[in-house]
DNA sequence: TATCAACACGAAACCGTTTTCGTTAAACAC
DNA sequence: GTGTTTAACGAAAACGGTTTCGTGTTGATA
């Protein structure tokens, strides 16, 4: 086991200063072509490779990137983890990837403990949990300390830093429209409690189509679970205690639930039953009927995401100006609707 | 915005040494009690947190694993670094996750640019193509540098070290068997090249299953593509050439998809056609009919590789006694076989 | 009163870099 | 021969901790 070779090695081997090697090695202008050469030859030979710790001690940058998410067991977030690797390694950036799994104390304790020199700056969603508490100190607290955060998805608008997110009410909007053009009219849907930032959106686009359509909201249509976690049993009772000819849902799983719940009823679809869903993943695309969905673009929230943060962490000044990039979501139609 | 506190700040502020302030704040007995208190009181106060850098630098610690994977949005990956980050977290370390998305060169970058003291170890799983060349010699520089490395599923009998796998020779066997048991005879396999260590040990159980029952291996209703990429042209073919009463796929998607191009061709699934796959995810989960799978335990595997690394990290002895760990597989049965 | 241990603390080295600011010797001008 | 420039290099501080090894003071002991 060679272990690694640092400057002072090569400095006593070379019978030379540490900061000679250094210089040689940045190729400064100080050092004579033969000592620079003398280094290098031997620097290459044993393979030298800056210490990137020592590095990091020495001008304060880390170069990673902490990524606080949820939850990483969905497509959506994978998506968007994605998107941040690529444009951060294009960066020379690590990510640090964190799971709050919807608490808000391992939100906490997970930034408390990246915050500490760890990484740069912060990309992260909120968990379900810190969205209903309203608890956003944490997240303050990092940003007094002068690290930057990006918020994607899941914000709040109590904390003014840059955010990322796609239009959620125009993506329910557009999703409702093109139920109700398909000759729709009793549209349930299921999503979850409002705390969720995403889901209150969306109920809200809902809700403005429907009314724009002139049609009445039917609150019994409405079906919201506490989380987003799956609920068979009470996705079944809904669908049991309600009319409808098309269900919107919160996300794809719930909708492809749902299609197997009309599947059983006998119901045919996209004719008797038209259903949509959030989330553009593989279930949507291989389900059986395939489902038509609101597209998220998690891929391109992730890079934006990045390169907003990156942005920040490397650019001198100390303005304060946030902004927040607003997405287009965009329907990808299959066949659990008429084409 | 108030920067972070160091312990040369606390020193000036209550006329101490550094060494005094260093001591206090671990209970040292050396410091008096008086000493210790108004120093503790002070660094809660001010929110005193250790710089997590130079403790690395101090300690040659950095208490991050690097994580080096093919791909991230693919559910088995996802739930296997779910596995590594709960284990990890608990144990105090930080995950850092890095793409090779399925690329040679990436794979060898992403290692070289975190063994230069950013993580203590790595877990990985091979790249696609990393398999195909059969070069392992940034495997091998790590491991000369005294990193721990455990690989998991995509592994390579060519490098020592603790390896982390399934057995999937056996769950190609064991789902081979169920199709057979239910009178299943024309088997068709859709799996990768034999590059992909995985898909050629579920191969290899495919086979001995069909020997085992007496079955000749019909190579013509076997089919390899390049990698696991999705091609529904050829799987659509394929399945237009042969005849068949059974499926067996490496992954979920092909199965799934198999199963619709089943039901397009008007067989009933799965008296006709029944269907099984690898990889008990969302998609197995949710899909119509259900898909019978062999599970993988991802989660499992992703937690026992974290404690292996960790205790390869964490034990002083120099000792090289490498073990790898085989995982049994088991079949999830659902309404793609007849149960 | 001289000796000694115990106590409480500080100085300094160290981890591996970068970078500023000398310092030395040769080369040059006058 | 003296003074000045320049090239080439080294010493040392700095980043923020930990840790070893003093060291000065106190009180007890012989």
């Amino acid at each position: 086991m060679k272990s690694k070779i640092t400057l002072k090695d090569i400095a006593r081997e070379l019978e030379v200063s540490i900061s000679t090697v250094s210089k040689a090695l940045k190729n400064s202008e100080e050092i004579s072509r033969d000592t620079k050469e003398k280094v290098q030859a031997f620097a290459r030979l044993y393979n030298y490779k800056p210490n990137n710790i020592a590095i990091s001690l020495k001008n304060k940058r880390t170069k990673n990137i902490g990524v606080v998410i949820p939850d990483i067991v969905h497509h959506f977030f994978t998506t968007v983890i994605r998107g941040i690797e690529k444009y951060a390694n294009a960066k020379g950036y690590n990510v640090i990837v964190c799971l709050s799994e919807e608490s808000f104390d391992k939100e906490v304790i997970n930034m408390e403990m990246l915050a500490n020199g760890s990484i740069d700056g912060f990309i992260m969603s909120l968990s379900s949990e810190t969205q209903a508490k309203k608890d956003f100190n944490h997240l303050k607290e990092v940003m007094e300390q002068g690290i930057p955060v990006v918020l994607f998805d899941r914000i709040t608008n109590e904390i003014d830093c840059d955010k990322v997110i796609i239009d959620d009410k125009l993506g329910g909007y557009l999703a409702t429209k093109k139920l109700i053009e398909q000759g729709k009219r009793k549209i349930a849907l299921i999503t979850t409690d409002d705390y969720l930032s995403v889901s209150k959106a969306r109920g809200q686009g809902h809700r403005k189509a429907l009314i724009d359509s002139g049609l009445e909201v039917d609150e019994s249509r409405i079906l919201k679970l506490p989380t987003m976690e799956m609920d068979e049993e009470r996705i079944r009772s809904f669908f049991d205690s309600i009319e409808f000819d098309a269900v919107l849902c919160v996300n794809e799983i719930f909708a492809v639930f749902s299609m197997r719940v009309a599947l059983e009823k006998g119901l045919k679809i996209p004719d008797d039953v038209a259903v949509i869903g959030f989330t553009n993943g593989l279930l949507s695309k291989y389900a059986n009927p395939s489902l038509t969905v609101v597209a998220q673009h998690g891929e391109k929230m992730g890079e934006i995401s990045a390169q907003m943060l990156i942005d920040k962490v490397e650019s001198e000044k100390e303005e304060e100006t946030f902004q927040t990039k607003i997405l287009e979501p965009t329907l990808v139609v299959r066949d659990s609707t008429i084409n």
